[in-house]
RNA sequence: GGUCCCGUAGCUCAGUUGGAUAGAGCAGCAGAUUUCUAAUCUGCGGGUCAGGGGUUCGAAUCCCUUCGGGAUCACCA
C-alpha cells in the first residue's frame, strides 16, 4: 500500500528528472501529526538528481502525483518534505479491504520455514520465579508471531533434570524429609523439591561452620561436609544407573513436573516438544568425540577435550572433561545437533535464555558451525534483560525472588478488588468472575513485562504493574470490551450484529476516524518488524496506540446512536475491526481479551 | 584488564534503514455531554537525549573518546 506511493515516486523521478531511485534514494514515511498530508517523501536525496531546490523538487514531484496518481488527493511541501495527502476513496477502500479479511495483517501463505523456538527451560530443583515469567511470555509471544507471519514453529524446551543441584534436594529429602510427599505435605511439587534445595543449604552451611571451627579452611571445608559428600556421591550413584537412586530422582522429579505443570498452565504458556538433559547428554558426548575424529577439536594432554575458537576472536573451550563426564556446553551441542535430526526441515532455532548467557551461546553456534552445521549461522540466541526489583537486584541467593505462583495469584487478587470497587460484574457468576479476575491480572503481569525491548534490564515495579490505568495491559482490554459493549447494544436492538451488513458506503471520515483507520492500515507492517527483531514490545505498543486512538474516536462520535445510517453503519464496522485487530494482536502477546470487564 | 549490552522528562518506557518543533504512561495541576462501560477523554507544566569531539544538507540514532550502570571472560550450570 505504501507501494503505491513509492511507486509513484519512482515513477515520477523517471519521468521528470529520468532517473532511477536507489533504496536509499527513497524515503517514506509517516507524516507526523502536526502537519497535514499521510505520507511523507524526504526530498534531500532527490535534490542531486533533480538538480533542484528542495522545495522545487517537492513541488514538482508533487503536482506530478496530485496529476498523475490516483488516490493521491493532495501535497504539501514544508522544507525538504513533500506531504501528500490521500484520498477518502483510498482509505475507505482499504477499509473494506481489511474489513471482509478476518485475519487482516497475518500471513495469508504459509512461509515455508520451520523454526523451533526454546523457552522456559528450567533447572528442577528450584520453583519458577519472575525472571521465567518473562522468558516464558517472551519466547510464547515470539513463538506466536512467527506463526502469524506465516512460519511453522515449534516450540520446546530443555529441562535441566540432571546434575549436582538434583542431588543436593534428594540428600536433603532423604535425610529430613521423613518420607514427605506433596499429598502428605500440601504442597505444590515443585515447591516441596525447592525446600528441600533450600535445607540442603541450611545443613550444609550449618556442618561448614563446624567444620571451619576445627580449623579446615573454607574451600575446603565446603567439599567435605557430610551432605556435600552424600550429594556427590549420589552424582556417581545416578550416572551408575543406582537403581534406588534413579527411583528417588524419578519421583521427585514427577512432583516437580506436576507443579511446573500448573504454573504452565496459569501463565498460559505451552510446548509441542520437550528435552530432557538426562537424556541428550549423552548425545553430546557422542557428538564431541564425533567432532575430535573429524579434527574439529583437540584433545590434551590430561583428556579433557577443547575447542579452539581464538581465530574467531573467542577463546579456547572445554567441551569435555578430563574425565570424560559431560559440562553444560556438552549437552546443549547434544541437544542442538538430536534438534536437527528430530526435525530435519528446521531451517534455525532460537534460544530464549537470560543475556548472562550471551558468551556461551556464542561458543555454541560456534562449535556447532564447526561440526558441519551450516544453520548454525541461522541460530539465534533471543536474549533478555534482568529483571529488578525497585529494592535492588533480582537473584535467587539473595532471597529476593518473586514466587511465579504466588505473584500471579496476587496478580488476580489485585484485578478482584480493583474490579469490585467498579462494580459492573454484577450478576455474574462467582466462576466466571474468578476465572475474568484471572484473565485480567495476566493481561497486567504480561503487558508490563513484554512491552519492554526484552534486551534490555526491565524494572518491576509490583505497584505500578497493577495500576489498571495508562499503558498497561487491562487498559487495553478495557478498550476491546467497550467495542464488546457497543456492538451488544446493537445487536440487542437490531437482532443481531453482522459485520458484513455494515459495509461503510460513501461514509465522510472525520479526522478521529480517518485516524484509527490509518492505525490499522499499519498492523501489517508493525507485525513484520515484530516478527523480524523477535521483539514483542512493538506489537504492544501498538495495540495500546490503537486502543488509545478509538477511545478518542469513541470519545466524540455516536455510534449505535448516530442517526445517519452510512455514518452508524461505518462507526459499527470500525468498532468491530478494531476490536478484532485487538484481539488478535494481543492474543500474540498471550493475552485473552473479556466480552465483560 | 578483554568483550558485549545499557544510559532519553521526577519515575517507568517509546523513538523503523540518520530526517521536520524528541513522544507516551504514571505522578502533579486545570477541565469534560455522569454515557453506546469515566478502568475514558482534553489541556498545562516538566528535556544539555550522560559529557566531549567527529562524519553531513540534517545525529537521540553512525564513528571516536570520557564517565556511570550491568553482564561475561571455569574441566559451574
Amino acid at each position: 500500500m505504501q507501494a503505491i506511493v513509492g511507486v509513484a515516486v519512482r515513477k515520477a523521478c523517471s519521468d521528470l528528472f529520468s532517473a532511477v531511485l536507489t533504496d536509499g534514494q527513497l524515503q517514506l514515511q509517516k507524516t507526523r501529526k502536526e502537519f497535514p498530508g499521510h505520507f511523507t517523501v524526504v526530498v534531500f536525496p532527490l535534490t542531486k538528481i533533480s538538480k533542484l531546490s528542495p522545495e522545487a523538487t517537492g513541488e514538482l514531484l508533487g503536482n506530478y502525483m496530485v496529476e498523475q496518481v490516483p488516490y493521491v488527493s493532495a501535497f504539501n511541501v514544508v522544507k525538504g518534505f513533500l506531504n501528500v495527502s490521500m484520498s477518502q476513496d483510498f482509505w475507505s477502500g482499504f477499509f473494506t479491504e481489511a474489513l471482509a479479511n478476518a485475519r487482516f495483517g497475518f500471513a495469508q501463505e504459509a512461509s515455508g520455514s520451520h523454526v523451533m523456538v526454546e523457552y522456559s527451560s528450567p533447572n528442577t530443583n528450584k520453583p519458577l520465579h519472575l525472571g521465567h515469567l518473562r522468558n516464558n511470555f517472551l519466547g510464547y509471544s515470539v513463538s506466536e508471531i512467527l506463526k502469524a507471519v506465516g512460519h511453522r514453529v515449534t516450540k520446546v524446551q530443555i529441562i535441566n533434570d540432571r546434575g549436582i543441584h538434583i542431588c543436593k534436594s534428594m540428600v536433603a529429602w532423604k535425610n529430613f524429609g521423613n518420607g514427605e510427599t506433596p499429598e502428605t505435605s500440601g504442597l505444590k511439587g515443585d515447591k516441596l523439591v525447592g525446600k528441600y534445595y533450600v535445607e540442603f543449604d541450611k545443613a550444609h552451611k550449618a556442618q561448614m561452620k563446624e567444620l571451619v571451627a576445627t580449623g579446615m579452611d573454607e574451600e575446603r571445608a565446603a567439599q567435605q561436609t557430610s551432605v556435600m559428600q552424600q550429594a556427590q556421591e549420589m552424582l556417581r550413584l545416578w550416572e551408575a544407573r543406582d537403581k534406588e537412586t534413579i527411583e528417588l530422582w524419578t519421583m521427585m522429579n514427577s512432583w516437580v513436573y506436576e507443579g511446573f505443570t500448573s504454573t504452565y498452565q496459569a501463565m498460559g504458556v505451552n510446548f509441542d516438544k520437550l528435552y530432557y538433559e538426562s537424556n541428550t547428554y549423552i548425545n553430546g558426548k557422542e557428538e564431541v568425540e564425533k567432532g575430535l575424529a573429524a579434527g574439529a577439536f583437540f584433545k590434551k594432554e590430561d583428556g579433557s577435550i577443547w575447542v579452539d575458537l581464538t581465530d574467531e576472536g573467542l577463546d579456547q573451550k572445554a567441551l569435555l572433561r578430563k574425565d570424560g563426564t559431560a559440562m553444560y556446553i556438552t549437552q546443549d551441542i547434544g541437544t542442538a545437533i538430536l534438534r536437527f535430526h528430530d526435525f530435519p526441515d528446521l531451517a534455525y532455532q532460537i534460544y530464549t535464555v537470560g543475556n548472562e548467557q550471551e558468551y556461551h551461546f556464542k561458543v555454541l553456534f560456534k562449535v556447532l558451525k564447526k561440526l558441519g552445521f551450516e544453520k548454525a549461522d541461522q541460530c539465534y540466541h533471543l536474549s533478555y534483560g534482568m529483571v529488578e526489583l525497585p529494592e535492588g537486584k533480582m537473584k535467587s541467593r539473595e532471597g529476593t525472588v518473586v514466587d511465579a505462583d504466588d505473584l500471579m495469584e496476587e496478580m488476580a487478587a489485585v484485578a478482584h478488588e480493583v474490579s469490585a470497587e467498579q462494580g459492573k460484574l454484577e450478576g455474574l457468576p462467582e466462576v466466571e468472575k474468578k476465572q475474568l479476575y484471572h484473565t485480567i491480572g495476566m493481561a497486567a503481569l504480561k503487558y508490563f513485562l513484554l512491552r519492554v525491548d526484552p534486551k534490555k534490564n526491565m524494572l518491576f515495579n509490583p505497584k505500578e504493574s497493577i495500576d489498571f490505568n495508562g499503558n498497561t495491559g487491562p487498559s487495553v482490554q478495557y478498550t476491546f470490551v467497550r467495542t464488546r459493549a457497543i456492538l451488544r447494544r446493537y445487536a440487542e436492538a437490531n437482532a443481531g450484529f453482522d459485520a458484513s451488513k455494515v459495509m461503510p458506503t460513501g461514509h465522510a471520515m472525520s479526522e478521529a476516524e480517518l485516524d484509527v483507520v490509518a492505525k490499522i492500515y499499519e498492523w501489517p507492517s508493525v507485525l513484520e518488524l515484530a516478527a523480524a527483531s523477535y521483539n514483542p514490545a512493538d506489537v504492544a505498543h501498538y495495540c495500546y496506540d490503537l486502543a488509545k486512538l478509538y477511545n478518542a474516536f469513541y470519545q466524540d462520535h455516536q455510534i449505535v446512536r448516530e442517526a445517519n445510517e452510512g455514518a452508524r453503519h461505518f462507526r459499527l464496522a470500525l468498532t468491530h475491526k478494531t476490536g478484532e485487530v485487538i484481539r488478535q494482536g494481543m492474543s500474540l502477546l498471550g493475552i485473552a481479551m473479556p466480552d465483560r470487564m
